[in-house]
DNA sequence: CACCCCTGCTAAAACCATTTAGCACATGCA
DNA sequence: TGCATGTGCTAAATGGTTTTAGCAGGGGTG
């Protein structure tokens, strides 16, 4: 038969003392006056009946529950940025707290039904993952606890999360001419209306600045600016054989791995080797980029690490917007590069 | 000012019954004797007030708490089996349960805490996912609330969710059939001591059960079995070109989509079309699949559906263990075949 | 009329931890 | 001795819901 769960009234019994010395004690307030002797009664009976204390009963009483809530459009299930999942699983572990997953597709009923499941649970705190850097959606319904953004921004809530995609975007330059690169390199996957930050996100114009802003401290520009709409493999493809019957680039510089993985085949195609007649240097380090042959250098979304961050803003007292740097992979797909 | 949360007090209040009563009827027993008038009064003034139920009041008093823990090794976050998470999350939504993520990367002691951290919060069930359909180890904690295994199976949990892998194997081969394949097929992957179901999981061994039955019954032979004990592009690469410099084989029988995305290289390298010189089927649809030109032809694991089927087990009154079949995912890698 | 049953509802207990108010005793100081 | 202060602890209220036991009043039966 399955015993009763053992409760704090068990605990305080067994060390002869009233529950409310039991509480006081093992949730370790400071400025108690219990002695020390009643300290130890205490751990000794909550540690030899193996007492846990009902969540519930206390989050009744204290309205916390240590326990976040996680709602995101698409975040959790897709390829694309579960290490923004990962990350903020680890950083809850981390805080003795458990995550509540949510997701919402996007669409506002779900997102309503999503923050007010949430609430209802008591969570500490919540945070808005978005699966593409954005100016995200949120329900206009009153939040009075600690909220982030995760790869995302909101006017409502201003504590956001994001990659440091103007660095990252100067790095990548660098990349390429720390290889040597100066001339024929060409920029795929430009598009004007991204750069101007109207559709994507801001994240990715601030990712253009970046490389804008490296290319003429250079002294560099670009041979060719190759324009697509939908950063897909075959686009990449596509704009890849085309620029290749037209002129030789010397290196692409493309806007992320799924466009660079195209290029690879129309190279391939081309009979071009990388590094040694085309160089490409990338952004997002998805997965292909360590399938490829050779090895795709690419400026990683550091995903993880900023799931982590928003834990750690959404507990701390007073939490300011962060940018995390966005880590190099170097891979052979530069020149002087190992493996 | 943040206004008091509604209470059912307020509703009962407003309805001028007594909070049993609005009890009573906003849970929808069946059996009670209240008044239609009543009902109407209840639902009228909850509506009115916007009252939501406190969770942990009722998760106190009654032990249940609309809540699931979704326990894995690496699941969550890791790329390849996040359907699973994402059916799971599908069908929490559906039955109105929230789902708490815990991850423990296969350590027991991250295990026994997650299993406890779970336990305290009066989830409703548990389920445990393996990201690789193997026995799991469930740490020997009393658990007294129904369970599931997702992906993996456990002697002390007998409910679990597995792929079809049989079925998988068996379709596999026919796909080669029908399109026309028979002498030539190479397989790629074979290993002795997967085969034995010693390692990898029992999962895979019906996987190759699978296939050697579909062969035998069309009375086909492999040209040859090509071992790799890790399952990744590099192997498929390297057995790929050894396996092209003795022989030239009709099609590749990849036992999974990596090792396709190998062969695929090699193949390209040696100048060799697909499907025109040679097909290819494979197993998992992995991200990669559908990026390869032409379109990998696999099969698939249904994780999505599986993690929807762990949802519906675990809250079905008397649940027996399931497996879900695999879909097929027909593209350009085998002759006659669209796109 | 006395008794029982039925209908429609309510009072109060229970779930378990936290927290406030305050008790009993000892000590210090005048 | 009288009073303030400090020490170590406890009783009881509190949070919001579910659920059990049972009340009041009306109608039917003998």
């Amino acid at each position: 038969m399955a015993k009763k769960r053992v409760t704090l009234a068990d605990v305080a019994r067994l060390a002869g003392l009233s529950t409310a010395a039991a509480s006081m004690i093992l949730t370790g307030r400071p400025d108690t006056r219990l002695s020390a002797d009643a300290h130890a009664k205490v751990h000794a009976a909550a540690a030899s009946l193996g007492y846990r204390p009902n969540v519930a009963a206390r989050a009744l009483r204290t309205d916390k529950s240590r326990s976040i809530a996680f709602i995101s459009d698409y975040v959790a299930t897709t390829r694309f940025a579960s290490g923004l999942i990962r990350g903020a699983l680890a950083g809850a572990e981390a805080a003795k707290h458990v995550m509540l997953v949510l997701e919402t597709g996007g669409e506002p009923a779900r997102e309503i039904q999503a923050v007010e499941a949430a609430l209802d649970r008591q969570v500490d705190g919540l945070i808005f993952a978005a699966m593409r850097a954005r100016e995200v959606f949120v329900p206009d319904i009153a939040i009075t606890i600690p909220t982030v953004m995760l790869n995302g921004t909101s006017a409502r809530f201003p504590v956001s999360v994001l990659p440091d995609e103007y660095r990252g975007g100067r790095m990548a330059v660098e990349l390429l001419v720390r290889a040597g690169i100066g001339e024929g390199i060409v920029l795929l996957g430009h598009n004007a209306n991204e750069e101007a930050g109207l559709f994507r996100s801001e994240a990715i114009s601030r990712r253009f600045a970046g490389i804008r802003d490296a290319m003429a401290e250079a002294g560099l520009d670009f041979a060719a600016e190759l324009s697509s709409w939908d950063w897909e493999p075959g686009y990449g493809y596509d704009l890849t054989r085309q620029l290749l019957a037209r002129q030789k680039p010397r290196a692409l510089l493309c806007l992320n791995d799924r466009l660079a993985f195209g290029a690879y085949q129309a190279l391939a195609e081309a009979g071009l080797r990388i590094p040694q007649d085309v160089g490409l240097v990338s952004f997002d380090n998805d997965e292909i980029a360590s399938y490829l042959r050779p090895g795709l250098t690419t400026i990683g979304l550091p995903h993880e690490a900023m799931g982590r961050k928003a834990i750690e803003l959404l507990l701390a007292p007073s939490p300011r917007p962060a940018l995390v740097d966005m880590p190099v992979l170097i891979r052979g797909s530069l020149p002087g590069a190992a493996r």
